[in-house]
RNA sequence: GUGGGUAUAGCUCAGUCGGUAGAGCCCCGGAUUGUGAUUCCGGUCGUCGUGGGUUCGAGUCCCAUUACCCACCCCA
């Protein structure tokens, strides 16, 4: 028996009813950048594989296992983007945005994974990144973590907790790496089976481990905090002063380590517990080395990526959202005159009053149907035009939200009638 | 990749011990001619996820399979 096409595992349709919180989140974000003056890109969904593999990590989980990756016609390796900020490098560098200049960008769209789904998971998500160039200071960390405080108090969202750590410099960390993976391999015997993996994979991983067995193992572990650097130390500390400063709660969270090896020094989290086990709403840091690992000369970089479905799934859960826009005019006709007149009569109310949602009947339908249908758009009111409507050079006005009688009004003064009455709104 | 749960109408869900498939919502029609949301009456909608098996008989029991959900891993 054939079998219905479905959706892609783990990709999902956004339906009408849902849009229009995607678009009102949108709009937030677009906003809230702009007044911070980052500019959008907009970058291709595919890449070179190699692209991924030489700024994520060779033996990230994600480049090993995680990746859509085809061969093109021409046998080139391409990838479908599994995170932004590779490709965002790529075409800065591409197009000389570095040279001798900052910039401050942002950008908006799907990535890829290939891991199993689950609640705020998923095969093809949505990003909002945000990446900066050309600033080494922590100033520009303080402002990205300002951006996103103001967003989240822009879109309502609270109860969110900002996590802080400093990976140090790429040598501080290399270091750190070392000393841990001499740890635990002389406890090689105490460690469970995710460990031993982590061990060779991303050691910092294991102090994060949720195996209780191990949590004594762990807390003997070196800090990373002991190895930073003069130079480190006081990046971290500015930092924290300016949030502050500013009055920004924060938490140091040691054990807080990103996922993808390009990151040093600042690294950041905004979580929720609202969301099940991905309570990750958005989550950043600086990666000094990756233009330089990319080709470019060696430029500081800092930005953060934030989850769409999971910030809407908040929304959702607290009825933040708006509803779907609804129609403000219904238009509904009756004989076959009537049914041609009435499509211009709506194309002139548009052209006269553009702000508002003019739906008008098509197709046949009982004018008691009609009705039902109009009621059902949400239109504050109905505009009737039926035989004895055209035969005077009339139209109906009927209120469908308040018991004010119907009118009827000559067809010329409809305009003026209409801008009167949604005026008063 | 590993584990657990679920699968019945467009949606939300009942379905007893194995005995002919149900409700609510939605949608459509009607309640004196051309007027909605309330009320009343009527109506449409199902490969019971898929394929096998047991049985006189399977939505129900067994096996397999697929999809979805949740968790691990990992991450936004």
């Amino acid at each position: 028996m054939e079998k219905n096409i479905q959706a892609i595992r783990g990709m999902h349709d956004v339906l009408p009813s849902q849009t229009r919180h995607w678009q009102y989140l949108e709009a937030c974000v677009r906003e809230v950048l702009g007044r911070y003056g980052y500019q959008e890109v907009r970058m291709p969904i595919v890449e070179f594989t190699e692209l991924f593999k030489r700024s994520i990590g060779e033996v990230t989980d994600i480049v090993e296992k995680e990746m859509y990756t085809f061969e093109d016609r021409n046998g080139d390796r391409l990838t479908l983007r599994p995170e932004g900020t590779a490709g965002c490098v790529r075409a800065v560098l591409e197009h000389g945005l570095l040279h001798n200049q900052t910039q401050r960008l942002w950008y908006q769209g799907p990535m890829f994974r290939h891991e199993r789904p689950q609640k705020g998971r998923y095969r093809q998500f949505q990003q909002i990144g945000v990446e900066t160039f050309g600033m080494a200071g922590p100033d520009i960390d303080a402002e990205l973590i300002f951006i996103t405080a103001r967003l989240w108090k822009a879109l309502g969202i609270d109860g969110l907790e900002l996590q802080l750590n400093s990976l140090g410099t790429a040598e501080e960390r290399a270091a750190y790496r070392q000393e841990l993976v001499a740890y635990f391999g002389c406890h090689h015997d105490a460690l469970d089976e995710d460990s031993r993996r982590r061990l060779h994979s991303n050691p910092l991983r294991i102090l994060d481990t949720k195996n209780p067995d191990m949590a004594e193992l762990v807390a003997g572990a070196p800090v990373l905090a002991d190895l930073l650097g003069e130079g480190s130390r006081r990046h971290f500390e500015q930092l924290q002063t300016l949030l502050k400063a500013a009055g920004v709660r924060f938490v140091f969270n040691p054990r807080l380590v990103r996922g993808l090896d390009y990151y040093s020094l600042t690294v950041f989290e905004w979580v929720t517990d609202r969301l099940g086990a991905q309570g990750t709403v958005c989550a950043g840091g600086r990666y000094d080395s990756l233009v330089a690992q990319l080709g470019g000369r060696s430029t500081p970089a800092v930005g953060f990526a934030m989850g769409v479905e999971r910030l809407i799934a908040l929304l959702e859960a607290d009825g933040r959202l708006p509803e779907t826009a609804r129609a403000d005019i219904y238009l509904v006709q009756r004989g076959e005159a009537a049914r041609r007149e009435a499509l211009v009569l709506a194309e002139r109310v548009r052209d006269a009053l553009p702000q508002l949602r003019v739906l008008a009947h098509c197709g046949n339908g009982a004018f008691k149907a009609q009705f039902k249908r109009a009621d059902h758009s949400g239109a504050r009111i109905a505009l009737v035009l039926g035989e004895d409507e055209l035969a005077r050079g009339e139209i109906g006005i009927k209120h469908l939200r308040n018991k004010l009688p119907q009118e009827a009004v000559a067809v010329d003064c409809l305009v003026g009638r209409l801008a009167e009455i949604f005026d008063k709104s």
